[in-house]
RNA sequence: GGGGGCAUAGCUCAAUGGUAGAGCAUCGGACUCUUAAUCCGCAGGCUGAAGGUUCGAGUCCUUCUGCCCUCACCA
């Protein structure tokens, strides 16, 4: 039991304030283990609850004492008086310690909650005030025994007769927030980087971060509990994938040694799941990460978790019910409102929701002239998604992709310098649609270029929630093509506040048309589309075998978490969100 | 990747280019019912890193590192 410091990162050159304090403590555990008290003990539960004890006696409160007579002497403090002659086990945290003299006051928590310890020489074991006490501080975690008493103003405590460091704490925590006297708001932790890299000292100190995890937790439990009800099971499928497929995203890449292969982190458990539809599981869900190798934003981390769900004989149209269902009983549960407000914005998520075709979105929240036109004339889409905004390379991008037959004998590298010139533009555009087959490729094309506007112009005003429907076909390559018009897809997403929440379609079943998706999925990436599908021949297999026909669904639980604790930033819904390393760990 | 902002004591924040301060926490003292306890006192800093301008830099300039916002990409 040497009392001699390991050597220990950074705090070691200078005498800064921190490696003092932290010195001290260090002294205080060897004084504890000088006195036979174990500073990092593990023998010394099971403890009570806090939560529990509280609601235990919440009845016994005493009624609010007459206040004095003016001018009456200060009455000295009645002798205390346990409420019985139980003793209570506790165990916590110390949030701060209140020296009086011969007595401390330390409230402590615990996950359920908070208790206040009075320690006091006439009650506590003469070892535990001589040897244990004097080495206690701030964030230390303790085992405390003895009977519950109401103080005098009436806050429920435990007359401490046993007292034993279970984890002597040696590093601070930062001090309680409080108002100066100039009104602003000092101490706490608020620096949001220190925040996401030590969420352990998040998490202690900010109770409204414990809450948010919770409500997230509940969120995730209330997402089962829904799905289980209606006799969907709950599958895993593999994270590691061989080929992409499943969504448009870049993949992050690893490699397993012993077969010498490269793999994919999962963009999307699709086709996996829809494989499991094949095989008779008709009713299918798996809440799991996805992974994603694109930029960071307050929507955006690279690892997030998905919620996808499959149910054979649905519909997309049945799906969307169900998403109001199953968002609206979260709402309930986890906030105990349809209301919530999100980012300074007041959400109504009671259902009915409106329900929006991208083509009148573009027309109403876009207020663009002639949205009609733009969905089924490609020549006029092009210039209209130039006139809004969609950068020309994309524009001309979309067109080359609708030739039949692939692209290489139309260099994008040709095409795009003329179309971003306006004089050759309308030109260009002409003499590629020329090259197109059928009228429906016309419509396909249009109907892409018009997704394009509709992100220029409307995405961002679906403030309340939207399920926007009526997709082009072209940005949905394993949804089911509509009856009526096949340029579009029997599909949905849900926005809420210009953020994607939901996406969800009529599956696609039939092989060949799935083939010619795929084929479709490999003209664009070689007109230079940097997020596409692999060619997933065992899936095509899998459809030949038959699947029902289904509806399937993908909901991101952390932006629905942002959405239902009113979170801006998605980093403030995961644990340990992605950030760069600083050198220090 | 582009643009804008931020980085000072353990925490939260101040400081016209002229000696780096405050509150809280810590440490010492007083106090046997406190709630940000109160009162007295002492300490605590290579101002994110490296260069430069200047008689003199926390402050101005350059580069780097990290974070936040925003745009792009995406969900």
């Amino acid at each position: 039991m040497s009392t001699e410091r390991p050597p220990h990162d950074d705090d070691q050159d200078a005498e800064t304030t921190l490696s003092r304090i932290m010195g001290e403590r260090r002294d205080k555990a060897s004084a504890l283990r000088d006195a036979g008290h174990n500073p990092f003990r593990n023998d010394v539960g099971p403890a009570t609850t806090l939560a529990a004890l509280i609601a235990e006696y919440a009845p016994t409160r005493p009624p609010p004492p007459e206040p004095p007579p003016p001018g009456a002497p200060k009455q000295k403090a009645p002798p205390i008086t346990p409420i019985d002659e139980r003793l209570h086990r506790v165990a916590g945290r110390v949030l701060v310690k209140r020296g009086m003299g011969k007595t401390v006051f330390a409230p402590i928590r615990d996950t359920t909650g908070e208790i206040q310890l009075y320690l006091n020489v006439d009650h506590l074991a003469a070892d535990d005030f001589a040897q244990v006490l004097p080495q206690l501080d701030t964030g230390d975690i303790v085992v405390a025994e003895g009977p519950a008493f109401w103080t005098k103003t009436r806050e429920l405590s435990i007359l401490v007769r046993r007292l034993w460091i279970a984890t002597k704490s040696l590093r601070p925590l930062p001090s309680k927030e409080f108002v100066t006297e100039k009104g602003e708001q000092r101490g706490g932790f608020t620096d949001v980087e220190q925040r996401y890299r030590q969420r352990y000292v998040d998490l202690a100190i900010n109770p409204d971060v414990r809450d948010v995890f919770r409500r997230r937790s509940a969120i995730v439990r209330g997402i089962r509990r829904f799905l289980d009800q209606r006799d969907f099971l709950e599958v895993e499928t593999p994270m590691m994938h061989p080929i992409i497929g499943g969504a448009a995203a870049r993949p992050f890449i690893t490699h397993h040694n012993a077969l010498d292969m490269k793999l994919f982190l999962r963009i999307a458990p699709e086709l996996y799941l829809k494989r499991l539809v094949v095989g008779g599981l008709e009713r299918v869900y798996e809440i799991n990460r996805n992974f994603r190798n694109e930029g960071l934003s307050r929507a955006h981390n690279p690892e997030f978790t998905m919620l996808e769900f499959y149910q054979a004989y649905a519909t997309y149209l049945e799906l969307m019910d169900l998403t109001e269902a199953m968002i609206g009983e979260l709402a309930h549960d986890v906030v105990g409102s349809t209301k919530v407000t999100w980012d300074g914005t007041e959400i109504e998520l009671a259902a009915p929701w409106r329900r929006l075709s991208i083509r009148d979105a573009v027309r109403d929240l876009g207020n663009v002239a002639d949205a009609a036109r733009i969905f089924e004339d490609p020549q006029f889409a092009a210039e209209a998604a130039v006139a809004h905004g969609v950068p020309a390379a994309d524009v001309a991008r979309v067109l080359v992709e609708g030739i039949p037959g692939g692209v290489g004998n139309l260099p994008l590298t040709d095409v795009v310098p003329g179309f971003k010139d306006p004089a050759q533009r309308s030109r260009l555009a002409a003499s590629i649609l020329e090259r197109y087959d059928t009228q429906e490729q016309r419509r396909v094309t249009a109907g892409h270029l018009g997704y394009l506007v509709f992100e220029a112009t409307a995405e961002d005003k679906l403030i309340q929630p939207t399920f926007l429907t009526e997709f082009p076909l072209a940005v949905s390559p394993l949804a089911r093509r509509n009856e009526q018009d096949g340029a579009f897809c029997d599909r949905f997403e849900l926005f809420v506040n210009g953020k994607e929440i939901a996406n969800g379609f009529s599956e696609l079943n039939d092989p060949d048309d799935q083939r010619c998706r795929f084929q479709a999925q490999l003209l664009a990436r070689a007109a230079g589309a940097a997020e596409t599908m692999d060619y997933d021949e065992d899936y095509c297999r899998a459809l030949e075998i038959g699947m029902p026909p289904a509806a399937g669904e993908g909901i991101g639980i952390d932006r629905l978490a942002m959405l239902l604790t009113g979170q801006p930033s998605i980093r403030d819904v995961i644990l340990f969100p992605l950030m760069r390393p600083t050198g220090d760990g």
